[in-house]
DNA sequence: CATGAATGAGACTTCATTCAT
DNA sequence: AATGAATGAAGTCTCATTCAT
């Protein structure tokens, strides 16, 4: 059955995260989806594929839906970039023991099933980065800023928030990702004050 | 000799870098120090031991850190914010496999090691937190902002470096993390542009 | 259908006999018969009634091939002894995988299922010896040495050819049998040209 | 220790030859040596390892042994090929465990360790067909018969004694070595009485 | 007839750790 | 101080076999 295959990778994944793969056994795996250690095998030639697998869905669904935003006409630039952010981090919310995994266990997966794995996360990184600098040249995004470096911040900010979200948290995932976009596109600093008509006036005053 | 300590010291962060701490040998860590296996338990304890020192020595070496620029009366708050983020980077940079064993292989350390680290860890993350709220509260940042979500997104940019940095890169440490306060003070939406009164002038007489 | 559980035994046979019956799989050999695992094991008990069949089936074969050669009583005893040895070699090429696995893997037939086997193993081994030692008394062949040497010597010159017999040979199977009844009848030194009356005679005349 | 590592190879050539490769465990070759499962990992690599090394074992030996024969000078070309031949059951009879396992086991040694022992045995094959060669060229042996077929005679004999003989034997083995000898150069034929007087000076007259 | 999901015993192997020297 | 022989627990994986369908 389909059923038990899905089970064994749920109960892989959950394990995976909280013991990390080389501290999970077949035996565990087994146990939690409620079949025995050899039907494990029965449905994945080894421990390491099924931690490829794992990658693979999480890599997938996450270039969707970033494909996703892209295909959206209904966006400029900007809410592009905003909604890839809202995105990512309600994903990262959502898959949160597939993202733990993703990001702690990659190393482990074994080097001949890596290269599909690094393309697609290749990809995906280029379509944040496409977008960005899309907003750039379109001056909605200032020049002045290394793009690479953005785009990493953009990640750091993002990615990162899978070692402290959690599903019941004060926020929602689309609030943590507004935030997020808030403070990429106008910064922590005074900025809107200094925007206040008064002040304005003055200085085109002087 | 506390030479040879700290040579297997070192030879046990590049390899848990590297492989992981699971996939790394007693054997390897001692071949690698030109060390006999025996060797490595007449220093040490146990291997969990190693990996414990090598957090203990990360979490230290980073908490000094942001200690001294706390204590910087020559700086503003968010001059000393700036400070921390520069200085955060830079501490990657060159500690950058002592992070990446510190971020990736942390939940291993043994439950009876682990208060010391979590503890050490958290006072140095308030650090960043209360300099964000002095800056806050002394009007030098905005306050319409989470200040949690502000200092998960600092935190999220500066440790996430340590997936992509590298030691003779296109920028220095010091560069990248200037950029990431630019980032987080001005955003990346045109907002300077706008505040310069000569250009904003002429955009009005136009 | 009979036709399935013969292709089921076929399959093993060369199987085992490339491979050896412990790195054979019974998934392997449903692979080859073109049924499942399952339909194995509808057909036989076990793994190992398969080797066992496999060894009933040649022992039978060559038992009834040398009591053939018994009956006939156009053959006097030397020309039985040679058709037996003729037809050793020719049933060895014949049934080859048949035999490797007889010779390698005999020991992994079970118990209980053994004893068939080797009493009709040591009937067909005292066939030969009969015929042989008949000969000896009949004066068709010298008397001083051991039977039970020559009846070893035969076997071995006949079955270790299931090591290096091939198929398509420079020589057929029966030149080969008769090679080896040639080197056993006659031996392979002088004897023969001395035989030859003319350079006897000479000989005796210097 | 050197004892330890060849206790444990000595363990596992009897363990091999009386169950076979697969059927023998670390386990019970360890605990047949007097030492741990880990101990045998810690002298060998795998078990594999073993198994190749009592090939290499043997083949040295036989080799050794019969270069040592070929170097004789004092032997002349059929007494050698004798010695060959009773040397070589003899050592069969020696290391019988070893004989065994080469025969029936060699297959499983793996890939990589192969031509090692296939170079040596197809030479130790050369020595002989060589000498039996020299021997017809010389007209010691007769020239009629394929060297070829020769050559896998005198192997069969001698090879195949590694499934009967018996170290408490009523024949030693050299006397059965001499067996085959004889029977190899006279054949078990009625020659020799046909260089009885009578019949030959019969054949002078006519 | 035939399948294939599921099992469980048992294999090889790894490796942190101990300890006599 | 340092070694390395030896251990034993534990892990991955294999595979003959069973059984419901």
């Amino acid at each position: 059955m389909q059923e038990t295959r899905d089970r064994i990778i749920a109960s892989a994944v959950e394990l995976f995260e909280k013991k990390g793969y080389h501290s999970t056994t077949i035996q565990e795996i087994g146990e939690k989806a409620g079949v025995s250690k050899g039907a494990v095998f029965h449905y994945f030639s080894s421990k390491n594929e099924i931690l490829f697998l794992i990658h693979e869905k999480f890599i997938n669904v996450i270039l969707n839906r970033a494909e996703n935003v892209l295909k959206r006409s209904d966006l400029g630039t900007a809410e592009k970039l905003r909604e890839l952010i809202v995105n990512l981090v309600e994903l990262i919310a959502e898959y949160k023991p597939y993202v733990v995994v993703f990001f702690q266990e990659f190393k482990y997966v074994e080097q001949e099933r890596l290269p599909l794995i690094k393309e697609k996360r290749d990809r995906c990184e280029q379509i944040y980065r496409r977008v960005l600098e899309q907003g750039m040249s379109a001056g909605e995004f200032r020049k002045d800023l290394d793009p690479d470096m953005v785009t990493k911040a953009i990640f750091g900010m993002c990615d990162w928030s899978h070692q402290w979200l959690n599903p019941g948290g004060r926020l929602t995932p689309r609030e943590i990702g507004l935030t997020f976009w808030k403070i990429l596109l106008e910064g922590i600093g005074r900025t809107q004050p200094d925007i206040d008509p008064v002040r304005r006036s003055m200085a085109i005053n002087l």
